[in-house]
DNA sequence: GGGACGCAATGT
DNA sequence: CATTGCGTCCCG
């Protein structure tokens, strides 16, 4: 008799991914169980150690022979509940993905052990906590530089910065310890941020509800009272006070001793849901996010693990927090893209939350100003209850929105960013004290070189995307693989003509702004102004403060905190996202314009909104102008219905990327064909195939990218269809020559 | 993905 | 017959 494991193996790809059998020692056969993170040879000859995760567990009476046997394993606490499990095989059967890029997506926990070697033999170690860290600021002022040196001191020009932060702009440990051995630099220890947003103090009292408030929140409570999972969708107007209806629904879950889940879209977004939760309920309060530090996120999991929080707040990644009873789970502003995964596993959000809903019996609550259409389609359709927040708290008045023609700012000589209607508002705002907020739509908003003579445009050598100057550190920034080049190229590297830096970046309208309004006091928000660890709540409140008159940024601006004094916003560059190519492009639109102008207009001031395009009267813009939801629902859902988009449809990417071009082409044509094969064999399986077609950005990192666009309904019948297709696919050798992933836009799994 | 093995081409 | 290069197989 001998005990064996199942085990999935980290590194694997999607074509070798299975459960591999191993030996448990004896030593470790008490502590070798389901769940199990386990350390495992693996690979021909000299194995090399893997980290694997335990998904059964069996007896054998004569086990092979060749059977290797488990080296280690890690300590209970980092082992996958049974929930999580279900997770991860749900995740892998739906997604496409392996069984460890699922196991990495539900325990960060996973994370905290490595393989080392003692004394020859392979061993977990847990990975090093730190619960202090390195902070550097500046010393003697240095007689010579190096352009690091340089870097470093430039970097502490507005205080001490930890070791992690100067990491993150690309300067080593190295570095740094000869700075300090020089005088140059001086080096503290500090605690880190055990206890996260500490600062804001626990009140303990929520404020009252409105009667529309009262009404949705009794509402929505009442599916709370059953032992039936229940899904909901609460349209709520902006400023109709959505927040304050989940507070009371926490509560109540709280109350009859359960749990509760908020996710939202980004937490730099959205500062003041973690502000309003922690603000309610104090230390009960855990929160999940990517910005947080392996050790901060670490501490906060086990947390939420020993029970010692019972409120989760949080991004996507936040939806497998170890909850053992939820009762309720928010999911705000729902229709944001960054509920979908864009790695593998490449999962919904929202499927995940529907999922532990139902094992939890609990309510999923999905929320939003402007809902996607497919769950307001589903809301139409009888699968949530429908709740809705028709009006604006304390019924302030939406703001006037206007249109601007850029065609004609064009015609008359202006061809600047800022429209001269939008710059005599924005004086007008100047003379009066009142406040502005300008929304520049990120795409298109780059600054990149274009060559004068020839008009070359300098890309990245590794990528097919053109490189963005970054003026703040002088040098040009690929956005997909990170490489940069400095000092900046004055002349064309192809024809030798001269550089010219354009376009309308968020630095480059901060420059036209300083011209137009010298006096003004500008607060810049991008992903550059922001990159400090509490830059973006910082800012925010200095704005609210009244110390910038105009502030400027991307989509960052557009939420955030309610600011008093704002009377006036402005949209530029909407254009870009208007006629982007994609599905979701209007309603991306829609929502965007929805949520900006819902920013002004909050006080007893009348606020204003001008909208610069080419085309004024284009509908999309006038229904957002008016926040006119239902009817722009009601026009894209025929749109959806006509050509077949979501939720008419499911929508399955397959990526393909590889190192040679011809042979990814090849290798996604194939891989159609497969496709048209297998279909036909199988009936019931309603199916449109796209493509192959060039990715968007055909090339990253030196790997060249295709896709094929499935039309379909993901269902079983149509993952056993692309489980064949995929085997099929690696039996031709395919898999070597481009590497394959499946990607699912909206579940139209009705 | 990556190491090991095998086959074939090339060299001494 | 050794050396190198490349394709293919398989990982327990």
């Amino acid at each position: 008799m001998a005990i064996t494991a199942q085990v999935a193996v980290a590194g694997a790809t999607i074509h070798f991914d299975k459960l591999y059998t191993y030996l448990v020692p004896d030593v470790l056969s008490e502590r070798v169980q389901i769940g199990s993170m386990v350390l495992v040879p693996f690979g021909r000859g000299s194995a090399k150690a893997r980290m694997g995760v335990v998904l059964a567990v069996d007896c054998q009476e004569q086990p092979d022979k060749r059977l290797k046997a488990i080296y280690d394993v890690a300590p209970e606490e980092a082992r996958l509940s049974p929930e999580l499990l279900e997770l991860v095989h749900e995740l892998r059967e739906k997604t496409f993905c392996t069984y460890y890029e699922a196991v990495k997506a539900v325990i960060p926990y996973g994370a905290q052990y490595k393989a080392v070697n003692e004394g020859g033999k392979p061993r977990l170690q847990k990975q090093i906590v730190r619960h202090t860290e390195n902070v550097y600021q500046r010393g003697a002022v240095p007689s010579k530089w190096t352009s690091k040196q340089r870097a470093v001191w430039d970097a502490l020009e507005q205080g001490p910065l930890t070791q992690t932060q100067l990491l993150e702009i690309g300067i080593s440990k190295n570095v740094l310890d000869r700075m300090c051995a020089q005088g140059t630099l001086i080096r503290t220890q500090r605690d880190r941020t055990l206890s996260l947003y500490e600062h804001y103090t626990a009140s303990g009292e929520t404020p009252a509800l409105s009667p529309a408030q009262q009404k949705a929140f009794v509402q929505l409570a009442s599916f709370m009272d059953d032992e039936n999972p229940h899904a909901a969708l609460l349209h709520g107007v902006t400023s109709s006070g959505k927040t304050l209806v989940f507070l009371k629904l926490i509560e109540k879950a709280i109350a009859q001793g359960k749990q509760a889940l908020v996710l939202v879209p980004e937490i730099s977004l959205t500062p003041q849901m973690i502000y309003r939760l922690k603000t309610a309920f104090g230390s009960r309060v855990a929160v999940q996010h990517s910005a947080l530090s392996n050790t901060e996120r670490l501490l906060q999991w086990r947390e939420i693990q020993t029970g010692g929080a019972d409120i989760v707040v949080g991004t996507r990644s936040a939806i497998f927090a170890p909850l053992s009873r939820i009762g309720v789970i928010i999911i705000d502003e729902e229709q944001e893209h960054t509920y979908h995964s864009e790695n593998a596993p490449r999962f919904l959000a929202h499927d995940i939350a529907k999922r532990r809903a139902v094992t939890h019996r609990a309510l999923l609550l999905l929320a939003s100003a402007t809902p996607s259409i497919e769950s307001y389609h589903a809301a139409c359709a009888g699968r949530y209850h429908l709740v809705e927040l028709t009006e604006r708290y304390n019924r302030m008045p939406l703001p006037d929105v206007a249109m601007v023609d850029m065609r004609e700012e064009l015609a008359q000589g202006n061809s600047g960013a800022i429209s001269n209607r939008l710059a005599q508002e924005l004086q007008r705002n100047l003379d009066c004290g009142e406040q502005s907020i300008l929304l520049l739509n990120r795409r298109g908003y780059k600054t990149v070189g274009m060559c004068t003579a020839c008009g070359e445009v300098i890309k990245c050598d590794a990528c097919s995307v053109p490189m963005v100057y970054h003026k703040a550190d002088h040098k040009l920034l690929c956005h997909y693989c990170g490489k940069s080049i400095s000092p900046v190229p004055e002349i064309c590297p192809t024809c030798g003509g001269k550089m010219k830096y354009t376009g309308f970046g968020t630095q480059r309208v901060e420059e036209e702004l300083k011209e137009r309004f010298p006096r003004a006091r500008v607060l810049r928000m991008d992903l550059d102004s922001t990159s400090g660890k509490n830059a973006h709540e910082t800012m925010l409140r200095r704005f609210a403060n009244g110390e910038y008159d105009i502030m400027l940024g991307t989509q960052m601006v557009a939420k955030g905190l309610d600011f008093e004094k704002v009377t006036l916003v402005g949209v530029l560059g909407i254009d870009q996202l208007l006629f982007a190519q994609g599905f979701r492009a209007f309603e991306n639109v829609f929502s965007l314009i929805t949520q900006v102008v819902g920013r002004g207009g909050r006080s007893d001031r009348p606020g204003r909104a001008l909208i610069q395009t080419v085309d004024p009267q284009h509908p999309v813009l006038k229904l957002a102008a008016c926040q006119d939801y239902r009817s722009f629902y009601d026009q894209e859902i025929q749109f959806r219905k006509l050509n077949l988009y979501p939720p008419f449809c499911a929508i399955c990417m397959v990526g393909f990327s590889g190192a040679e071009d011809e042979k990814v082409m090849r290798a996604a044509y194939e891989f159609a064909q497969l496709v048209q094969k297998n279909a036909r064999r199988m009936t019931n399986v309603p199916l449109r195939v796209l493509g192959p077609a060039p990715m968007n950005v055909a090339m990253v990192n030196h790997h060249y990218r295709y896709k094929l666009t499935l039309k379909c309904r993901n269902d079983t019948a149509f993952r056993k269809l692309m489980r064949a297709v995929l085997d099929a696919y690696n039996e031709k050798g395919l898999a070597s020559q481009a590497s394959v992933y499946l990607d699912f836009y909206s579940d139209a799994d009705i």
